[in-house]
RNA sequence: UCCUCCUUAGCUCAGUUGGUUAGAGCAUCUGACUGUUAAUCAGAGGGUCGUCUGUUCAAAUCAGACAGGGGGAGCCA
């Protein structure tokens, strides 16, 4: 068996010294022709590894060179120098894989975020990446606990949709049909997709919403885990092209059951990544407070990371309605003196970022829970309200953000809900499958999607969603 | 898609009212030193100033188009 090493966040957690040990890892830094920074990702702290003068023969001491990949056996013993407790004293080093020092991009010094996107490839190997993409693991592991933990069954609905009818953004199409003109064509000049691979159109899915509420009528409680796409040409810090979701659906369930569920998952799995990330989150916390050094006084956050973390895990999220909100807004001196680009004036419009952002950080300076929003700027599905304007809709407005959450109750009353989507021009033939489930056995339910790279922005004090995906995708860039 | 700012060495950036041979720090290479912590010290190499087209005796510098990137907006999660 090759591989007998201990992984350096073991070995670094452990206060033995006097052992054999093999490591095995990436090169950092090599200090002195003596001091070599190794780290094989299992925590940001390096393991020095030291190699005493005429250990190595001089090619082997050249090869050791940031980037490349090394194997070192020796004794653990308590460090001579002060900035760790521990090193490796190396009786054998052997090269894995060499690197060369003239093109391997990455140096021990700060680079900036854009560059490293440029490649993303190999920024999992810096401290930043290192640390954003545990915890990204963390939060992932952390929501699958939630949900099993309460006897949720995770569905998997399909990636290839044949509906093209959810109305939840532009799609991507899905075909084997050639792209050069020659596919076959119906009398209008529109593509037949009778020879095409499904033998229809079909596109990637946007969302697994309504093949959930169908599990949902037969497990009651089921949530989703996937990626899903838009074709938006969207290019801001907070749109994907491939991005991943969680959507619990739950039977038996109204509005506030669907926003008790949403608050208390996202208070557990924020608390499970502080408990089990505690290095990295301070990591990335410090790297927040370098970076807004340089801004300007009044620019700068109230609280670092770990203590916004730990105010979201504590308080409770404010609950309001659409209506509250406007009013608020509407009241707010910001808009007297004209400062939103756009007025707040009338009931009805849709909420701009500024509005948003004004009510989370600004007023309540938490997040907030706005509910019963306009029918008119909400999704078929969702369930009206008996004052015949609203409907059962929740959003959660995250602190710098923005949308994290966005769910409903649905509507279970076959005869509104097919009047609504006569109403928004959906066509129910598209969708007869879904209404089975109003059909036969129709119950109250609920349920919501969250974005998880929004929510591992939020856990980790990034600002860039391209930076919190390994392989970001969005219009014109789809690398690797 | 819209608004706005940016693009100079591998990286991060200087570069004056247009003017002769475009600079620095880090990285790299060579050497020195050897308990270093983004090691230090000395030296060297490294540039089609994003691309194209104009204006001008002269363009990194001015203008336009295009490309790429940042930030903001819209669409949303």
């Amino acid at each position: 068996m090759f591989n007998k090493r201990i992984k350096i966040k073991a070995l670094l957690q452990n206060d033995a010294t006097d052992y054999e040990a093999t490591v095995m890892g990436w090169v950092r830094t090599f200090r002195n022709n003596q001091f070599i920074a190794l780290n094989d990702g299992s925590t940001n702290n390096n393991l020095q590894v030291m190699a005493a003068l005429g250990l190595l023969d001089e090619t082997t001491l050249k090869r050791i060179t940031t980037g490349a990949c090394i194997k070192a056996t020796g004794k653990v013993i308590a460090s001579l120098g002060k900035g760790q407790k521990v090193e490796l004293q190396a009786t054998s080093i052997e090269i894995l894989g060499d690197s060369d020092a003239e093109k391997f991009p990455l140096q021990p010094k700060k680079h900036s975020l854009e560059f490293l996107r440029e490649i993303a490839h190999l920024r999992f190997r810096t401290n930043t990446f290192g640390a954003i993409f545990r915890v990204r693991h963390s939060l992932a592991f952390a929501i699958h606990k939630f949900y099993n933990d309460r006897g949720f069954v995770y569905m998997h609905t399909p990636i290839i949709t044949g509906s093209d009818a959810e109305g939840a953004g532009e799609m991507f199409q899905v075909t084997t049909l050639p792209l050069d003109g020659t596919a076959p064509k119906n009398e209008d000049g529109t593509i037949n997709f009778k020879d095409d691979f499904f033998g229809r159109s079909t596109n990637l899915t946007v969302s697994g919403q309504l093949e959930g509420e169908l599990a949902a009528m037969a497990f009651s409680d089921i949530y989703t885990f996937g990626p899903t796409f838009r074709a938006e040409n969207s290019n801001t810090t907070r749109h994907l092209a491939e991005f991943w979701m969680i959507e619990p659906e739950v039977a038996f369930a109204d509005l506030e059951d669907n926003m008790n569920l949403a608050e208390d998952f996202i208070k557990y799995i924020i608390g499970y990544a502080m408990e089990h990330n505690k290095e990295d989150l301070e990591f990335l916390a410090q790297r927040l407070v370098e970076e807004e050094k340089a801004k300007p006084q009044n620019e700068r956050s109230e609280m670092d990371l770990i203590e916004k973390l730990e105010f979201v895990v504590k308080n409770d999220f404010e609950r309001i309605t659409y209506t509250e909100a406007i009013e608020i807004l509407r009241e707010s001196n910001h808009n007297k003196k004209k400062k939103f680009q756009y007025l707040v004036e009338g009931w009805g419009i849709d909420l701009q970022s500024e509005h948003e952002r004004y009510l989370v950080e600004k007023h309540f300076k938490k997040p907030v829970i706005l509910t019963d929003y306009p029918k008119d700027i909400k999704a078929f599905y969702m369930r009206q309200n008996d004052d015949g304007k609203t409907v059962a809709a929740m959003d959660i407005l995250a602190p710098g953000i923005g949308e994290i959450v966005g769910g409903s109750q649905r509507e279970e009353r076959m005869d509104k809900l097919l009047k609504r989507m006569e109403e928004m021009h959906i066509p129910a033939e598209e969708l007869d499958w879904y209404l089975d489930t109003r059909r036969f056995g129709a119950c109250p339910h609920a349920g919501f999607g969250l974005g998880f790279e929004r929510l591992v922005l939020f856990v980790t004090g990034m600002t860039n969603i391209r930076d919190v995906i390994p392989f970001p995708r969005f219009p014109k860039s789809a690398a690797f």
